[in-house]
DNA sequence: TCAAAAGTGTTCAGCGTACACCCATGT
DNA sequence: ACATGGGTGTACGCTGAACACTTTTGA
């Protein structure tokens, strides 16, 4: 197993995986940043991260690191890009392999998190990161806009029910630019992918902004059938 | 160094390259495949690989297994997607990072191809392939296709110097469909990073058609200045 | 009554798409 | 002269972008 008989002479590396953790909250795009309690760099802000077992897929590993942090296990969760300069982490050579995650604040286990050092920063306040990890968050961000134009990820990032100016916020956070609101209403509402409720969210008006949600099933059915992301 | 201070309880993996090398030629998009020389899997065929040294870049382990196969450097080379289940090489668990190279099939050194036992195969004829060499295939067509659509990569395939018919089979055969020469020919003049010179390529046509240059100044200006791809 | 956010339509320009004929040349 | 591939222009529909006013309601 470890010993391999054909594989032998090769090196063996150290691999590890880092996870860009998206969150939405206050009307801004945050990232769940951790202090490390660990050398190297013990006390600076990184990734929340972790080494890949030897008998743990790269998948099995992120969703593992992931839910150490936040006790979450069904999230959007993809890979990002794999980092492997020599130097990238300053106590030996380790291969890392990005994941960004999208998770809905509310449902964040904020103890869990207190217990790691974990704490949410608004993406244009991020402290300094050791290692390559800004660079991670870079790619991160452009991947995410680039998701967003095509599929409706967006919505793994709110919670179960939405008003559409909570969604356009977020849309506004994510592609760092404001949008027209009734351009961005016509928009959403031809996609087809969200059903409007009965119900009022009154926390941000007097008046109060009706209430949505994602429509899995439209979506799906339009994924495959559809002439919608034709080109993915 | 390879036995890190505080690193040293976890565990380290086999971490590999493979590389899907796409060239066109005879109107076809192919792929460079070898026939495995060593086991296991030994006379299968398969993508071009080998193992990431402990003090190697995964980028430069990339272009050197490139290298190794067709005596090519300057070619471009992006990284796909890191392969991470436990079982996917039947002789060790190893992750493998997946590159995609594109190259002017006529700088491709046959020499070298012969000594590895390597092949050139039509994207849709392709042989059956070892472990998940399929499925990384698959996804580097999907990036390919994605990645014609927004930057001008597609010159990558083709000789310094080619023909607008030439260039549209080359994305025919990327997007697996035909297209309208008139509006091929528009969209591409349209971007304005082709240059027409005063030949004519009388190869596949008793009339010759003009031969055209990528022009990367042009390219690279609308890139950084531009209105162009801003999305990417 | 007023401040603050929610909600609503129309117009225009640009882009992708559909579509058919003439041109140049070697055999 | 003819067969073969190269080269050209126009019309239409869709989509994204710009743009301003009314509605509701709690304080």
């Amino acid at each position: 197993m470890s010993g391999s008989l054909h594989y032998k002479k090769h090196d063996k590396n150290y691999v590890a995986i880092d996870s860009i953790i998206f969150g939405f909250d206050d009307g801004k795009l945050k990232l769940l940043l951790i202090k490390r309690n660990f050398p190297p760099c013990k006390g600076q802000w990184s990734l929340m991260g972790g080494f890949v077992g030897e008998k743990e897929s790269l998948d099995k590993a992120a969703y593992r690191i992931l839910e150490q942090l936040t006790g979450l296990k069904e999230v959007y969760l993809e890979q990002l890009y794999a980092y492997g300069d020599i130097n990238r982490d300053t106590e030996a050579r380790v291969i890392s392999v990005a994941y960004y995650a999208l998770i809905k604040i509310d449902d964040y286990d904020s103890e869990l998190g207190k217990k790691h050092g974990a704490s949410w920063f608004a993406i244009d306040e991020l402290p300094p990161l050791i290692f390559d990890h800004k660079i991670m968050v870079q790619k991160a961000m452009r991947r995410l806009r680039r998701k967003t134009i095509i599929q409706p990820v967006g919505f793994e990032l709110l919670p179960e029910k939405f008003t559409l100016p909570q969604l356009q916020k977020l849309y506004e956070a994510i592609h760092q630019k404001e949008m027209d609101k009734r351009n961005f209403r016509k928009r959403m509402l031809s996609i087809g992918v969200i059903n409007k409720l009965n119900e009022k969210d009154k926390n941000s008006s007097k008046r109060g902004a009706y209430l949505y949600e994602f429509d899995k099933e439209k979506y799906d059915y339009l994924a495959t059938n559809g002439n919608l992301f034709d080109f993915v």
